[in-house]
RNA sequence: GUGGGCGUAGCUCAGUUGGCAGAGCUCCGGAUUGUGAUUCCGGCGGUCGUGGGUUCAAGCCCCAUCGUCCACCCCA
């Protein structure tokens, strides 16, 4: 019989990685705690509509990359592939935004149809960050030195760069685009297949196009920044001046454009040249148009969503990791024979209320010999013995295996204390 | 959707010109009746991705198909 296998793209997060997760969850929770971000959670299935009318309906997100089905009832349900118009669309069902500022962040899986390659799967987990009702650039910044501490946080912060943009008023933004399409529809016979795609579809993307013939061809189009209004300039330069009053470097990419329609004015993108193809672990930028789209209030708005999985393998490869998650435990008990394995269940349960060490009693039978392989393998610094000997006695055996100290005896009343006291069997 | 690489034990991989299906790691037992990380010995473990074809004979050659990885597109 065929076994089944998990969908191509979606992948199990096995007990040996999920450390990892833990601990990029918890680094970014406790960051974000401590700028005043509030959690929230939102269902993972939406109206269809939510992604059209946000996303934007020509981009491939909503073209061809959606999990769209039909619920029971007729109507049409997406699994999301982001989780800005999700998070949007709580925020105005709730009234959160309504005459008010709000900084949020969620996390959780998002789905979209591609083709998996390194860094990018079907299903895939990002940490977002939402900001409403402010509209200057030191909320942009804000952001920014959240993230910059985040990186120096997990160790990765001299493998990412920042990359930034503006993308001007949505007015500016249709004045350029018309330049541009006059330009490159002068020049249309050097454009390759997908860019003459965009021209009608989406002809700002053309601009960070990854072919070396179009980007050429693009040295002689018109300049986006001379094109924007002067409200976005002033807000960039005062973006940039923070930022380096602050010391975070950045790079001005005028090619950078984002691919969902809600983007204007400022975008960015930290990105990192040891994963690939798929570089970028964390961009976003302002949307200052999105929640009026979606039936609210006109309300400026700024986020971010990190990519996990991307964070995850730049963790695995650059990354400085507490030692504690190598180790599964820091106390294995050991007992050999029923009256002391009936013995260790009692005692175990009893330390655990006296100490905060993780303690793995041993289950599985075997030799005493397999049994001291399992307290080396789990990553216990301490191992406790207890057999028919120290059972008599009201001891049980203690036995350091990260440092050369002498195995103790210790009474049963005794052991938490020793525990407790002894911090040099547990230096990491 | 397009292109290329790879599918052999739980994991990492050998497998010659087509001629008995292999190693290391893991796991279990023993050398050492109760002391791990290094030794030594033994054991468990296989639909060679799947289906067809060629052949006396296929892990190996041919066709198809599925999976996977990387890249394009796109994006976190």
């Amino acid at each position: 019989m065929a076994k089944i296998k998990a969908i191509r793209g979606m992948n199990d997060i096995l007990p040996e990685q999920t450390p990892l997760w833990q601990y990029l969850e918890e680094s970014t929770r406790s960051i974000l705690s401590s700028y005043g971000y509030s959690e929230i959670r939102t269902p993972i299935v939406e109206s269809t509509d939510l992604f059209c009318r946000s996303i934007g309906e020509v981009t491939d997100i909503v073209e061809k990359e959606m999990y769209t089905f039909d619920d029971r009832n007729g109507e049409s349900l997406t699994l999301r592939p982001e989780g800005t118009a999700s998070c949007v669309r709580a925020c105005e069902e709730h009234g959160l935004i309504f005459n008010q500022v709000q900084r949020l962040w969620y996390t959780g899986p998002m789905f979209r149809y591609e083709r998996p390659q390194k860094g990018r799967y079907r299903q895939f987990h990002q940490i977002g960050v939402e900001t409403f009702g402010m509209v200057g650039p030191d909320i942009d910044t804000e952001l920014l030195l959240l993230t910059a501490r985040l990186w120096k946080k997990l160790g990765i912060d001299h493998a990412v760069t920042l990359q930034l943009n503006t993308l001007g008023s949505s007015e500016a933004r249709a004045y350029y685009r018309d330049q541009l399409v006059a330009y490159l529809t002068d020049h249309v016979d050097q454009l390759d297949e997908d860019s003459k795609r965009r021209l009608t579809t989406n002809p700002l993307r053309i601009l960070d196009s990854k072919n070396p013939q179009v980007q050429a061809l693009l040295e002689g189009a018109p300049d986006f920044h001379a094109c924007l209004d002067d409200e976005s300039l002033k807000h960039f330069d005062q973006l940039k001046r923070n930022l380096e009053s602050l010391g975070i470097p950045y790079e001005v990419n005028p090619r950078l454009v984002r691919g969902l329609d809600y983007y204007g004015r400022t975008v960015f993108e930290w990105v990192t040249d040891k994963l690939g193809a798929q570089g970028t672990v964390c961009a976003g930028g302002r949307y200052d148009g999105l929640v009026e789209q979606l039936g609210g209030r006109a309300t400026p708005a700024v986020g971010f969503a990190m990519g996990a999985e991307r964070l995850i393998l730049l963790l695995e490869a650059e990354g400085s990791l507490p030692d504690r998650l190598k180790r599964q435990t820091d106390i294995f008990i050991a007992a050999l024979g029923d009256a002391a394995e009936q013995k260790a269940l009692s005692l175990a349960e009893n330390l655990r209320d006296l100490v905060s060490w993780r303690l793995t009693l041993d289950c599985s039978g075997g030799s005493f010999k397999s049994k001291m392989k399992k307290a080396d393998r789990s990553g216990a610094r301490v191992a406790l013995i207890l057999g028919d000997s120290e059972l008599e006695q009201g001891v049980v055996a203690l036995k350091p295996l990260r440092t050369q100290d002498e195995q103790e005896l210790v009474p049963f009343d005794k052991i938490a204390a020793v525990l407790s006291a002894e911090h040099r069997y547990f230096k990491e």
